[in-house]
DNA sequence: CATGAATGAGTTTTCATTCAT
DNA sequence: GATGAATGAAAACTCATTCAT
């Protein structure tokens, strides 16, 4: 029942509480979004009492937010501070697509809550979440109308770099277990060369490829 | 939804009540995922009574299963069929390209459903679609490999085209609605640059770039 | 689906059609009880389309009493005519018993559903049936007072005498039934002494047993 | 049924809440099998919450095997206990039929939904049960045996004997309600005799009379 | 803080029954 | 006669949320 053989709440302090809540709701929200995350799977995952969870956090979209504001409320500050002293719009460039592909990787709840959360139609999606995403892009943005302005980029759409980062980065382990799964669907060989690659460093590769002039 | 001032279904034919049905289900299932689908909704959006859905396709699952065979069951053929006949690898690339774009923005909740689906672990892909989706890879896979051989094309992780071609694609259309909805967010004069692109054309553009050598 | 090969439905009369929608109504609800009994099934066990068994013969307390008195509707009445021209009370009881557990072997569905109806309190029993009921007992009444006048009985509630063969009668195959799926429950032996009898002529021994003097 | 009026479960002990549940669901399996049996009923029986009775105990299938385990459960262990301390077979006899008797009687939905289960094929019927039937006959079993090697009894299959125990035992009271239902249908003089007897008694004559030399 | 118990409002699924042909 | 399609009502089961302790 209770993951990780911990001692499962033998009293512990509130902040312990709230963190372990605000994983397991992360990990549930991935794994089901959001109609299909279930409070008492939460609750569960977290080793606390249902009731406890109302407690500290509340319900279903108070966990919702929370989680997203959690994870990707600093993201884009931090991004924005590790760019702006760079001057070389490609080094800024490659910052960009480190730094999201980094957060991505360590990360891999949070694109998998946004991501259903986006093709649903985000009727969830808290308000703060959007003013980050907002953020994200007009970062962006500037990195490309930096580059065009250089003389380095083409004048491309930033959204589509964006998501040009996130689609593959995303996708890419879930169709790997995926076809982990199906493995007598489709030819070894090829798997071999979609999947033993160094995802991060590729999808940086194809992103300046297709941006630089 | 937009039922009544309908005829309501007061006797139809059977392949067309099944049309509706699926018809139906595909809306639902895009917009709320499996998790958040509701069979009762479906039955609604279709103007017919939920026992007769069942009667027709069964449940839940089975309308799942059916949604994503009628729609992509065939696409994979489709693709071969006119890409077989093409030697030159970038204009296979650029139908490949094409015919998925096209496939995604006349079939727009397909790729939500997938991409929900995938998002989520893929706990309830019907194991037709996966096979489906080893189709698209091989032929993407066949593609890239001939470029490579042919010295037009950098040799790239196929998945990743893919999946470059389909992130764009699918989030572009989902943010534009967003921006619109949060529009006090975000510079307009960006928001224009982003969204008022031809998606298919830069999207195309972008991959090839990335690709060609 | 069909059951027994037949052609299945290849236009036949009605009377067929009506006895096999019986026959098929008689199976379902031995096997599941009134409540349990699905109108589905049973039109699917006589091959017949579900709208043709209402058209033929009603709903499903229209089919539960068509059965019923089809099959138990004459039997009080043939009982009567084999006992009446019979003298010796103990070759009446022989009779009877051996009648009653005629019927019982060669139509075992019957006692069945009675059981079930009975034990469940009777609320879907068909009046006619309660008369047919009635119609037992005085027989079985008039036997027993019969031998208690001559002498040769002891004064024995005939219910009782009744039940008496009944009881052991229906539940010897089913509990024969059982041991067989739960065969590593009970020693083989002692299954041996149980089930390998010649069960009318064991009950028509104790049952005489219990009321000879 | 009877519920409106009562204080109506506003916070109870869980053990009181689940006895009310398991009694209530008791009532229902009894007087309507397992597949006539509601739960809805069952909570309202019970003046719960129809989600409690899920949280507590289960689904239809859980209820039905916690009562039967409950109630049968350590019946076959006191029987045995009261027993083997005897030495004389026909004490022993007359022991087994009082004992079970005097379940049937103080308990009388057990019998009633164990011949519903039976008649129906035993589909819905929980392993825990069937081995708590084996119990029982290896009981009867013993006495049989240890009577014939004594001399006392005749071999009889011991199985008969104890439907012949149960069968009159369950259908008597049913019948005797039936018959007031009825009561038109048969001469008052003879309801008379077969119903103002005392049942244990005169079952347990009968039996000792059928199988004692 | 923490928790087991309780609940109302759903959600999926089934079923007896009817209708148009 | 016979049939596939259609339906309303109900049944089983779930879930977010609250309450008393």
């Amino acid at each position: 029942m209770h993951r990780k053989g911990l001692p499962v709440n033998t009293k512990m302090k509130k902040p312990e509480s709230i963190a372990r809540i605000l994983d397991a709701a992360r990990g549930e929200f991935a794994e089901n979004g959001f109609s299909g995350a279930r409070v008492d799977a939460i609750a569960e995952r977290a080793g606390v009492n249902k009731a406890l969870l109302y407690y500290h956090v509340g319900g279903k979209a108070a966990l919702f937010e929370r989680v997203l504001h959690n994870t990707i409320g600093n993201l884009a500050k931090t991004l924005e501070a590790i760019i702006k002293p760079v001057a070389d719009p490609v080094e800024k460039l490659k910052l960009y697509v480190r730094s999201v592909l980094g957060t991505v990787c360590s990360n891999p709840q949070i694109p998998s809550i946004l991501i259903q959360e986006l093709s649903s139609g985000a009727r969830h999606l808290p308000e703060q979440t959007a003013r980050d995403f907002a953020s994200l892009f007009n970062l962006i943005t500037d990195i490309i109308e930096g580059g065009v302005r250089a003389g380095v980029f083409r004048d491309t759409a930033p959204v589509l770099i964006h998501f040009m980062i996130l689609g593959p980065a995303i996708f890419h382990p879930r169709v790997s277990e995926l076809s982990e799964r199906y493995d007598s669907l489709a030819d070894p060989q090829r798997l071999e060369k979609n999947f033993s690659i160094s995802l991060e460093k590729e999808i940086e590769k194809l992103v300046l490829q297709a941006v630089c002039i």
